[in-house]
DNA sequence: ACCTGAACACCGTTCAAGT
DNA sequence: ACCTGAACACCGTTCAAGT
C-alpha cells in the first residue's frame, strides 16, 4: 500500500485520543475517564497519552471544546444585523442542544472558555453581533455573559440528579408545597424544556425593553460609531 | 466536670467532619478533599469517617447543604403575597450571594436538591410563593427552575478560570471582537456583577410581562381556586 | 518521535481487630 | 459504638529505557 518505506505509522494521535475520550464520556460519565482506562480503550499504555496532551485536563479540554464546534452560530452572520433577538434566541436553543446531547461534558465547559478555540469563537460571535445590533460594548459583554449562564446552568441542573425518584424523601411536613416533587424525576425532560423557554422568552423579552433606552444613551454617551 | 463516668466521648461527630471539610473546600477547593486528608485534619484516620457517613459523596452533599442554608427565605413569607417580583428579586440576590462565598462549592450544589433538605426548604419556598402569589403551578415549577439555571449558571461561570489572563490566548484573527478579552480576567469580579444585574432584571421583566395572561389563564381554565 | 514498564505518591472503601 | 491498621483495587504523572 504505501509507496515508501516509513518509520511505522504512530499508533496514537490527538484526534484519536479525543474521540475516545469523547465516546467514554459520553457512556460512563466523567468519572469513567482515567488515563489509563482511556489508554487501554486505544490498546495503548497509560503514559503514552502525555506525549499528546500535557496532562488529562488538557484531554477533558479537547473534548468540551469538540462540543462547543457544534454550536451554530451561521444565525450571527445573517444580512439582517438589527434582528439581534431572534439571532440570540436560535444560538440559545442550538448551544442548549448541544450541551444536552453531551451532559457528562457540562461541568467542564461550565468552567468558562479559557484557552478553547472553539469556546473562544462562540463568545466572539454573540459579542460581535450584539455590537454590530447596536448594543453599546459593555451591554454586549454582559449579554454574552448572562445567556450563557443561563444555557450552562440549564444543562446543568438538567443532566444531574435534580430531585430525587423516591417519595419518602420529601416529607409533606417539612416541604409542604413539595408534594409532588418525586414525581418532577419523571418528567425532568419535559420541565427542563418548559422553564428553559419560558426563561429565554423573558429573558429575551426583558433584554429588549433594555434595548431603546441603551441605544440611545450610547449615542448621547461617547461617540463611538466607528464603522467596520 | 462530668458528674457521671461516661464511656470516652467520640472523637468525631458529623458536625466536626463537615466543618472541616467546608474549611478545606473553601480554602483548598474540591480536589484538596480527599478522606485521607480530611481524616488527617481531624486528627483521626481515614476509615473512621465511615463510621458517620457512608460515603464521601454524602460528605459533600451536606457542605453544599449548609451553603444551601445561608439562603435568606424571609422575603417569601411577607404578608404581601403579590409582590413576587421584589420576592424574587431579593432571593435570587441572597442566593447568589451565598455561592459566591463558596465557590468551590457550587459544583456540587449546580447538580440539584436531590435528599439536601436545606436545598429541598428552598426549592419548596420559591414554589410556594409563586403559587401564592397567582401564578400557576406548572409556572411556578418552571420559574423555581430557571431561576436556579440562571443563579447557578452565574455563579459557576463566575468562579472558574473563565478567560485566561494571557494576551496571547486571543488572536485577534481567530477572535476579531475579543481584542481585549483577556482584560476580562482582571474586572471578572465587575463583569459578572453587571452581567446578573441585568440578566436578573430582563428575567424579572420579562416573567413579569407574562404574568397577566397566565393568570387569567388559570382563572378561565380549570378551577382551581382551593383557598389556603 | 513515540511507546513501554517500573516507580512514586497518592486515591476511596472494606474489613477484621481492638476498646 | 467508634476508631485502627492492613489491604484491595485503583489513580495521575514522571522517567529511564527501548525502538
Amino acid at each position: 500500500m504505501c509507496r515508501m518505506a516509513r518509520p511505522r505509522k504512530p499508533l496514537l494521535s490527538r484526534e484519536r485520543i479525543v474521540g475516545a475520550a469523547s465516546a467514554l464520556v459520553d457512556a460512563e460519565g466523567l468519572d469513567a475517564v482515567s488515563t489509563r482506562r482511556l489508554a487501554a480503550e486505544l490498546g495503548v499504555s497509560g503514559p503514552s497519552l502525555y506525549n499528546h496532551f500535557r496532562n488529562k485536563d488538557e484531554i477533558l479540554d479537547a473534548v468540551a471544546d469538540a462540543v462547543s464546534a457544534k454550536v451554530d452560530l451561521s444565525m450571527f452572520d445573517a444580512s439582517d444585523s438589527r434582528d439581534w433577538r431572534t439571532a440570540l434566541h436560535d444560538w440559545a436553543v442550538s448551544y442548549r442542544a448541544a450541551l444536552t446531547e453531551h451532559p457528562h461534558v457540562v461541568p467542564v465547559l461550565a468552567r468558562g472558555p479559557g484557552r478553547r478555540p472553539a469556546a473562544l469563537r462562540v463568545a466572539d460571535a454573540v459579542f460581535g453581533a450584539m455590537v454590530r445590533a447596536g448594543w453599546p460594548p459593555a451591554q454586549a459583554t454582559r449579554i454574552g455573559a448572562l445567556m450563557r449562564y443561563f444555557i450552562t446552568g440549564s444543562a446543568l441542573g438538567s443532566f444531574a440528579r435534580g430531585f430525587v425518584d423516591d417519595e419518602s424523601a420529601y416529607d409533606p411536613c417539612d416541604y409542604p408545597h413539595l408534594g409532588q416533587a418525586h414525581l418532577l424525576a419523571e418528567r425532568r425532560e419535559e420541565i427542563d424544556e418548559g422553564a428553559f423557554e419560558t426563561g429565554l422568552r423573558a429573558l429575551l423579552d426583558g433584554l429588549a425593553a433594555q434595548y431603546e433606552t441603551a441605544v440611545r444613551a450610547s449615542r448621547t454617551g461617547p461617540s463611538r460609531t466607528d464603522g467596520p
